[in-house]
DNA sequence: GTATATGCAAAGGGTTTGCACGGTT
DNA sequence: AACCGTGCAAACCCTTTGCATATAC
């Protein structure tokens, strides 16, 4: 189905706003609301964060868009058929890497074995240090 | 080493507010800023709230505490050698679990020898669906 | 026409900062 | 005595909420 089917689907209206979110979404990938805010008013000027941040949550409720969390900022959103991955982030020199879901197959199957756990591993960032910072002596 | 030498070691000074910090931290385990300083103002009610923040910053600098970011809310903070878990946060119900980190091990080997990366796999919690809540048709 | 969505402004959590006073070294 | 640490208040960032107006249905 396509986006405005999922919405009329729930009961929520189509509105130009919502269009302009969902299109800030997936053009930007890993955005915050503040920077989706900003490109859409590239298009539309007087549309306010809270309707973006209301927005995010509408879509992200009929399953258009999901959020992760990278570090101590705001979330930051993608649509919901990028191939799935997981977020490295370094605490040293605070980069991302994204890699791909695979790496960690066998540990979301143990979750969920050992657990009775479904895992959402693309949620929340693994964090620790990237290759180029451990081979500094003392990145801080 | 003990901890006065470990401020002392840094230049930092052994004040009581640190000793009141430290020893909230250790008893409470996975608190947030304002639960550790409800405990410390028991003993000293004057102990200002940014008084913990900057005495946490000061505790992790030099590695007698650490902090995690269960969900959405504030990060929890607890002591170094607690043993290393990790947390499965359930998004239905909002409940914590705690589970040794062994289960981990295969996949944190893997993203050390395939992307270099030095992992802390408590720093950030996994998030996904706990078994009670896979057990309810839908939980929303 | 009616209910939902929006813009705006204000409030709300959590965290940080500036500054003068007080305490540790 | 010198400097770091603290209390207090204000500022800050991110997010949510109340309300009147505008808009999709």
């Amino acid at each position: 189905m396509d986006w405005e089917g999922r919405l009329h689907a729930q009961g929520y209206r189509v509105t130009p706003q919502r269009a302009l979110v969902l299109a800030a979404v997936n053009e930007l990938a890993h955005a915050t609301p503040e920077e989706i805010l900003v490109r859409v008013q590239r298009q539309s000027p007087r549309v306010n964060l809270s309707t973006v941040y209301r927005t995010l949550e509408v879509l992200e409720g009929v399953g258009l868009v999901t959020h992760a969390h990278l570090g101590h900022g705001p979330p930051t959103y993608h649509s919901v058929d990028d191939n799935m991955h997981i977020h490295l982030v370094c605490r040293r020199c605070d980069g991302v890497e994204s890699i791909s879901e695979s790496i960690a197959r066998p540990f979301l199957e143990a979750l969920d074995q050992q657990q009775g756990f479904a895992t959402d591993i693309g949620h929340m960032a693994v964090h620790g240090v990237c290759r180029a910072c451990r081979e500094v002596p003392d990145g801080r």
